[in-house]
DNA sequence: AGTGGTAAGTGCAGCGTACATCTATCTGGT
DNA sequence: ACCAGATAGATGTACGCTGCACTTACCACT
Protein backbone atom coordinates (compact mmCIF):
# COMPACT_ATOMS: atom_id res chain seq x y z
CA UNK A 1 0.00 0.00 0.00
CA UNK A 2 1.22 3.29 -0.66
CA UNK A 3 0.33 5.20 2.49
CA UNK A 4 1.59 2.69 4.75
CA UNK A 5 0.89 2.95 7.96
CA UNK A 6 -1.43 0.92 9.72
CA UNK A 7 -2.79 2.54 12.53
CA UNK A 8 -0.10 5.16 13.19
CA UNK A 9 -0.88 5.11 16.72
CA UNK A 10 -4.55 4.25 16.65
CA UNK A 11 -5.75 7.57 15.35
CA UNK A 12 -5.68 9.28 18.79
CA UNK A 13 -6.23 12.82 19.34
CA UNK A 14 -4.17 15.45 17.42
CA UNK A 15 -1.42 16.99 20.17
CA UNK A 16 -2.18 14.39 22.35
CA UNK A 17 1.17 14.93 24.05
CA UNK A 18 0.41 18.57 24.82
CA UNK A 19 -2.97 17.56 26.14
CA UNK A 20 -1.68 14.50 27.93
CA UNK A 21 1.37 16.09 29.43
CA UNK A 22 -1.02 19.12 30.56
CA UNK A 23 -3.06 16.79 32.02
CA UNK A 24 -0.45 14.83 34.01
CA UNK A 25 1.89 18.17 35.12
CA UNK A 26 -1.39 19.07 36.73
CA UNK A 27 -1.99 16.25 38.44
CA UNK A 28 1.63 17.06 40.41
CA UNK A 29 4.49 18.90 39.25
CA UNK A 30 6.73 16.26 36.97
CA UNK A 31 10.15 16.27 35.36
CA UNK A 32 10.31 14.93 31.94
CA UNK A 33 11.76 11.86 32.47
CA UNK A 34 8.87 10.68 34.66
CA UNK A 35 6.20 12.19 32.65
CA UNK A 36 7.73 9.62 29.78
CA UNK A 37 7.46 7.03 31.85
CA UNK A 38 3.93 7.38 32.99
CA UNK A 39 2.67 9.08 29.72
CA UNK A 40 3.89 5.02 28.29
CA UNK A 41 2.14 3.04 31.29
CA UNK A 42 -1.04 5.54 29.87
CA UNK A 43 -1.73 3.57 27.07
CA UNK A 44 -0.04 5.05 24.38
CA UNK A 45 2.77 2.59 23.38
CA UNK A 46 6.58 3.72 23.24
CA UNK A 47 6.51 7.66 23.00
CA UNK A 48 9.32 9.67 21.84
CA UNK A 49 11.37 10.85 23.92
CA UNK A 50 12.71 13.96 22.07
CA UNK A 51 9.17 14.67 20.92
CA UNK A 52 8.17 15.33 24.62
CA UNK A 53 10.98 17.32 25.78
CA UNK A 54 10.51 19.57 22.90
CA UNK A 55 6.72 19.63 23.23
CA UNK A 56 7.76 20.77 27.28
CA UNK A 57 9.68 23.12 26.16
CA UNK A 58 7.12 24.59 23.92
CA UNK A 59 4.60 24.47 26.37
CA UNK A 60 7.17 26.60 28.76
CA UNK A 61 7.50 29.14 25.69
CA UNK A 62 3.97 29.47 25.64
CA UNK A 63 3.41 30.05 29.40
CA UNK A 64 1.55 27.00 29.97
CA UNK A 65 3.93 25.63 32.26
CA UNK A 66 7.03 27.07 34.38
CA UNK A 67 10.27 25.09 35.13
CA UNK A 68 13.16 25.21 37.80
CA UNK A 69 16.35 23.18 37.74
CA UNK A 70 16.12 20.01 40.64
CA UNK A 71 19.82 19.13 41.53
CA UNK A 72 19.66 15.83 42.74
CA UNK A 73 22.89 14.05 44.56
CA UNK A 74 22.23 10.83 42.62
CA UNK A 75 22.10 10.95 39.24
CA UNK A 76 21.50 14.34 36.54
CA UNK A 77 20.01 17.43 37.11
CA UNK A 78 16.28 17.39 36.05
CA UNK A 79 13.91 20.29 34.93
CA UNK A 80 10.46 19.74 37.43
CA UNK A 81 7.61 21.54 35.25
CA UNK A 82 4.33 22.90 37.18
CA UNK A 83 1.29 24.18 35.86
CA UNK A 84 0.58 28.04 35.32
CA UNK A 85 -2.79 29.53 35.70
CA UNK A 86 -2.94 29.80 31.50
CA UNK A 87 -2.02 26.08 31.72
CA UNK A 88 -4.57 25.36 34.02
CA UNK A 89 -7.02 27.12 31.60
CA UNK A 90 -5.50 25.61 28.79
CA UNK A 91 -6.49 22.12 30.43
CA UNK A 92 -10.03 22.81 31.17
CA UNK A 93 -10.41 23.51 27.76
CA UNK A 94 -8.68 20.58 26.33
CA UNK A 95 -10.90 18.76 28.44
CA UNK A 96 -13.77 20.22 26.89
CA UNK A 97 -12.57 19.77 23.22
CA UNK A 98 -11.81 15.50 24.55
CA UNK A 99 -15.12 15.50 25.73
CA UNK A 100 -16.37 16.52 22.58
CA UNK A 101 -14.17 14.04 20.59
CA UNK A 102 -15.00 11.28 23.10
CA UNK A 103 -18.43 12.02 22.07
CA UNK A 104 -17.86 11.87 18.43
CA UNK A 105 -16.17 8.33 18.92
CA UNK A 106 -19.15 7.38 20.33
CA UNK A 107 -21.14 7.97 17.52
CA UNK A 108 -18.60 6.45 15.10
CA UNK A 109 -18.16 3.13 17.16
CA UNK A 110 -22.07 2.54 17.73
CA UNK A 111 -22.64 3.37 13.68
CA UNK A 112 -19.67 1.22 12.93
CA UNK A 113 -21.24 -1.71 14.82
CA UNK A 114 -24.90 -1.42 13.35
CA UNK A 115 -23.13 -1.97 9.71
CA UNK A 116 -21.49 -4.39 11.21
CA UNK A 117 -24.54 -6.15 12.75
CA UNK A 118 -26.06 -5.88 9.43
CA UNK A 119 -23.87 -7.02 7.72
CA UNK A 120 -23.70 -4.32 5.17
CA UNK A 121 -20.17 -4.63 5.25
CA UNK A 122 -18.82 -8.43 5.69
CA UNK B 1 3.81 30.91 20.50
CA UNK B 2 3.54 27.88 18.28
CA UNK B 3 -0.11 27.22 18.62
CA UNK B 4 -2.28 29.95 19.70
CA UNK B 5 -5.66 27.94 18.47
CA UNK B 6 -8.11 26.73 21.39
CA UNK B 7 -9.04 23.70 20.35
CA UNK B 8 -7.87 23.43 16.39
CA UNK B 9 -10.98 21.23 15.88
CA UNK B 10 -10.77 20.07 19.56
CA UNK B 11 -8.32 17.54 19.52
CA UNK B 12 -9.94 15.26 17.01
CA UNK B 13 -8.13 11.86 16.17
CA UNK B 14 -5.34 12.28 13.53
CA UNK B 15 -6.76 11.61 10.21
CA UNK B 16 -9.91 11.45 11.30
CA UNK B 17 -11.39 12.26 7.35
CA UNK B 18 -10.20 9.49 6.24
CA UNK B 19 -11.65 7.40 9.25
CA UNK B 20 -15.09 9.20 8.72
CA UNK B 21 -14.88 8.35 5.50
CA UNK B 22 -14.42 4.82 5.28
CA UNK B 23 -17.47 4.92 7.64
CA UNK B 24 -19.59 6.57 5.59
CA UNK B 25 -18.96 5.34 2.08
CA UNK B 26 -19.21 1.73 3.82
CA UNK B 27 -22.67 2.43 5.04
CA UNK B 28 -23.60 3.59 1.82
CA UNK B 29 -21.38 4.37 -1.30
CA UNK B 30 -21.94 8.37 -1.65
CA UNK B 31 -20.17 11.17 -3.83
CA UNK B 32 -17.54 13.94 -2.75
CA UNK B 33 -20.59 16.50 -2.08
CA UNK B 34 -22.63 14.33 -0.09
CA UNK B 35 -20.43 13.05 2.12
CA UNK B 36 -19.17 16.63 2.48
CA UNK B 37 -22.29 17.67 3.95
CA UNK B 38 -23.00 14.26 5.94
CA UNK B 39 -19.80 14.84 7.65
CA UNK B 40 -20.63 18.39 8.89
CA UNK B 41 -23.64 17.22 10.30
CA UNK B 42 -21.78 14.41 12.40
CA UNK B 43 -20.45 16.90 14.88
CA UNK B 44 -17.11 18.21 13.05
CA UNK B 45 -18.28 21.62 12.18
CA UNK B 46 -17.20 23.24 8.81
CA UNK B 47 -14.72 20.94 6.90
CA UNK B 48 -12.54 21.60 4.28
CA UNK B 49 -13.85 20.62 1.12
CA UNK B 50 -10.53 20.74 -0.99
CA UNK B 51 -8.81 18.31 1.88
CA UNK B 52 -12.06 16.14 1.53
CA UNK B 53 -12.24 15.75 -2.22
CA UNK B 54 -8.14 15.57 -1.82
CA UNK B 55 -8.63 12.93 0.88
CA UNK B 56 -11.15 10.93 -1.40
CA UNK B 57 -8.49 10.87 -4.11
CA UNK B 58 -5.42 9.44 -2.40
CA UNK B 59 -7.95 6.96 -0.98
CA UNK B 60 -8.46 5.71 -4.31
CA UNK B 61 -5.31 6.22 -5.17
CA UNK B 62 -4.19 3.88 -2.70
CA UNK B 63 -7.08 1.48 -3.50
CA UNK B 64 -9.59 1.85 -0.25
CA UNK B 65 -12.03 2.92 -2.53
CA UNK B 66 -13.13 3.31 -5.98
CA UNK B 67 -15.21 5.43 -7.78
CA UNK B 68 -17.28 6.14 -10.81
CA UNK B 69 -18.78 9.00 -12.99
CA UNK B 70 -22.35 9.74 -12.37
CA UNK B 71 -23.81 11.98 -15.22
CA UNK B 72 -27.18 12.60 -13.92
CA UNK B 73 -29.75 14.98 -15.43
CA UNK B 74 -29.51 17.41 -12.96
CA UNK B 75 -26.47 19.19 -12.11
CA UNK B 76 -22.88 19.17 -12.81
CA UNK B 77 -21.35 15.30 -13.05
CA UNK B 78 -20.27 13.63 -9.82
CA UNK B 79 -17.98 11.01 -8.58
CA UNK B 80 -19.21 8.08 -6.78
CA UNK B 81 -17.27 6.16 -4.29
CA UNK B 82 -17.64 2.55 -3.00
CA UNK B 83 -15.68 0.79 -1.05
CA UNK B 84 -13.09 -1.92 -2.13
CA UNK B 85 -12.20 -5.17 -0.08
CA UNK B 86 -9.09 -3.71 1.44
CA UNK B 87 -10.82 -0.25 2.56
CA UNK B 88 -13.39 -2.48 4.44
CA UNK B 89 -10.59 -4.21 5.97
CA UNK B 90 -8.77 -0.43 7.07
CA UNK B 91 -12.60 0.31 7.95
CA UNK B 92 -12.65 -2.95 10.64
CA UNK B 93 -8.57 -1.67 11.41
CA UNK B 94 -9.83 1.79 12.38
CA UNK B 95 -12.46 0.85 14.29
CA UNK B 96 -10.55 -1.17 16.48
CA UNK B 97 -8.12 1.84 16.40
CA UNK B 98 -10.74 4.35 17.27
CA UNK B 99 -12.00 1.95 19.97
CA UNK B 100 -8.54 2.28 21.82
CA UNK B 101 -8.76 5.82 21.37
CA UNK B 102 -11.83 5.75 22.79
CA UNK B 103 -10.77 3.95 25.73
CA UNK B 104 -7.41 6.64 26.25
CA UNK B 105 -9.99 9.51 26.21
CA UNK B 106 -11.96 8.06 28.83
CA UNK B 107 -9.51 7.60 30.93
CA UNK B 108 -8.17 11.06 30.14
CA UNK B 109 -11.22 12.29 31.51
CA UNK B 110 -11.94 10.31 34.93
CA UNK B 111 -8.31 11.41 35.73
CA UNK B 112 -9.32 15.39 34.96
CA UNK B 113 -12.78 15.16 36.83
CA UNK B 114 -10.39 13.46 39.83
CA UNK B 115 -8.28 16.57 39.68
CA UNK B 116 -11.27 18.91 39.65
CA UNK B 117 -13.01 17.62 42.24
CA UNK B 118 -10.79 17.54 44.45
CA UNK B 119 -9.56 20.65 43.79
CA UNK B 120 -5.74 20.10 43.26
CA UNK B 121 -6.63 22.56 39.93
CA UNK B 122 -9.26 25.32 40.79
C1' DA C 1 37.88 1.87 31.80
C1' DG C 2 33.54 0.42 30.32
C1' DT C 3 28.67 -0.44 30.55
C1' DG C 4 24.04 0.79 31.53
C1' DG C 5 20.44 3.64 33.47
C1' DT C 6 18.93 8.48 34.23
C1' DA C 7 17.91 13.00 32.12
C1' DA C 8 17.54 16.39 28.52
C1' DG C 9 18.08 18.06 24.13
C1' DT C 10 18.64 18.89 18.55
C1' DG C 11 18.00 18.00 13.38
C1' DC C 12 15.21 16.71 9.96
C1' DA C 13 11.74 14.87 6.79
C1' DG C 14 6.88 13.34 6.13
C1' DC C 15 2.23 14.03 6.29
C1' DG C 16 -2.30 15.79 7.71
C1' DT C 17 -4.68 19.84 8.10
C1' DA C 18 -6.37 24.51 7.20
C1' DC C 19 -7.16 28.32 4.23
C1' DA C 20 -7.60 30.45 -0.07
C1' DT C 21 -8.53 30.09 -4.81
C1' DC C 22 -10.22 28.10 -9.21
C1' DT C 23 -13.17 25.72 -12.75
C1' DA C 24 -17.51 23.96 -14.53
C1' DT C 25 -22.46 22.78 -14.59
C1' DC C 26 -27.13 23.35 -13.74
C1' DT C 27 -31.37 25.88 -11.47
C1' DG C 28 -34.28 29.73 -10.37
C1' DG C 29 -35.47 34.51 -10.52
C1' DT C 30 -35.96 38.87 -13.16
C1' DA D 1 -31.51 36.06 -22.20
C1' DC D 2 -28.94 36.97 -18.16
C1' DC D 3 -27.04 36.56 -13.66
C1' DA D 4 -26.81 34.88 -8.86
C1' DG D 5 -26.39 30.90 -6.28
C1' DA D 6 -26.25 26.08 -5.46
C1' DT D 7 -23.96 21.85 -6.88
C1' DA D 8 -19.63 19.33 -7.70
C1' DG D 9 -14.78 18.71 -7.87
C1' DA D 10 -9.97 20.11 -7.62
C1' DT D 11 -5.19 22.54 -6.82
C1' DG D 12 -1.52 25.37 -4.35
C1' DT D 13 0.62 26.28 -0.36
C1' DA D 14 2.20 27.00 4.32
C1' DC D 15 2.13 25.53 9.07
C1' DG D 16 2.88 22.34 12.79
C1' DC D 17 2.68 17.83 15.02
C1' DT D 18 4.85 13.64 14.78
C1' DG D 19 8.38 10.05 14.30
C1' DC D 20 13.01 8.56 13.83
C1' DA D 21 17.78 9.11 14.53
C1' DC D 22 21.41 11.16 16.99
C1' DT D 23 23.98 13.77 20.70
C1' DT D 24 25.34 15.29 25.29
C1' DA D 25 25.93 14.76 30.17
C1' DC D 26 25.79 12.74 34.84
C1' DC D 27 26.01 9.00 38.01
C1' DA D 28 26.63 4.01 39.75
C1' DC D 29 28.44 -0.39 39.52
C1' DT D 30 31.87 -3.85 38.05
Amino acid sequence: MTNSNDEPQGGLPRNYLRATLLLLIGEEPAHGYDLLEQITQLGLGKVDPGGLYRALRVMERDGLVSSYWEHSTAGPARRTYQLTDEGTEWLHAWAGALRESHRYLSVYLKRYDCIVSRRLVP
